[in-house]
DNA sequence: TTAGAATCTGAGCATATGTTCATATAGTCA
DNA sequence: TGACTATATGAACATATGCTCAGATTCTAA
């Protein structure tokens, strides 16, 4: 036989490798949270549409067809992630990516799905 | 008064700019999922793992604790979208990441979360 | 070809997630 | 202050998602 697997493990030095590179767990949770958060279509539109400029909720919801109540939940959670921010002017709260690594996650994404 | 909103659109410019900037859907779906698919403790796990070199699905098993068949359901998860790519010797497949890009995905990320 | 190893697959179940609806809050203008 | 606008929030419900378990494949060695 070429290859046996008594443990359940067959290679023992590559599994303690991967064991050693393990990130921080807190790191790795926020990392997957990130992830998550741009993994909703609804949150990517979002996303998208912010890319071009600032908008509120309101313009939001009237270009992704989808109620303000359900972007302002949306928002929430990319506001608590730190991917976009916003300032008030008067009654209106403006939207924007919060920095430019989304821009660059996006890219990468477009990279991969396009080759 | 400042702002108003009468048909629920404060600012049609904007949602015409963002319309205009759309992402063909095929695109944005595939997008979607890719980031979908990096949000999941389990899965991304897996990547990080990857990360160090390859791995065979038992390996990854003994490594996050979990069954050899839920390793298996993530994995073709992430063949699916061409984020791990295997090759068989004798009855064991290594799995192993399938380009950079997820490297420099989980390298923004990192980034971010750092910030 | 037969037995056993490594992996895959489908169905079922428990949990997580996104939307809706009703209501609350913050800000503006008269 | 009182009425109205824009947004936020909480609960509830329907759907999506990941794991488990049992069984099916694929490959190897004898």
């Amino acid at each position: 036989m070429l290859e046996k697997c008594d443990c359940r493990i067959i290679h023992q030095d590559r599994v303690e490798r991967a064991r050693k590179a393990c990130l921080p767990a807190e790191e790795s949770t926020d990392m997957v949270q990130l992830f998550k958060a741009m993994g909703d279509s609804g949150r990517m539109g979002i996303l998208l549409a912010l890319l071009q400029g600032e908008m509120c909720v309101c313009d939001l919801a009237a270009l992704l067809s989808v109620s303000e109540s359900a972007i302002s939940h949306q928002l929430r959670i990319l506001r608590q992630l730190k991917l976009v921010a916003n300032r008030r002017q008067g009654p209106v709260l403006y939207y924007r990516l919060n920095d430019d690594h989304i821009r660059q996650l996006i890219d990468v994404a477009l990279d991969h799905i396009r080759e």
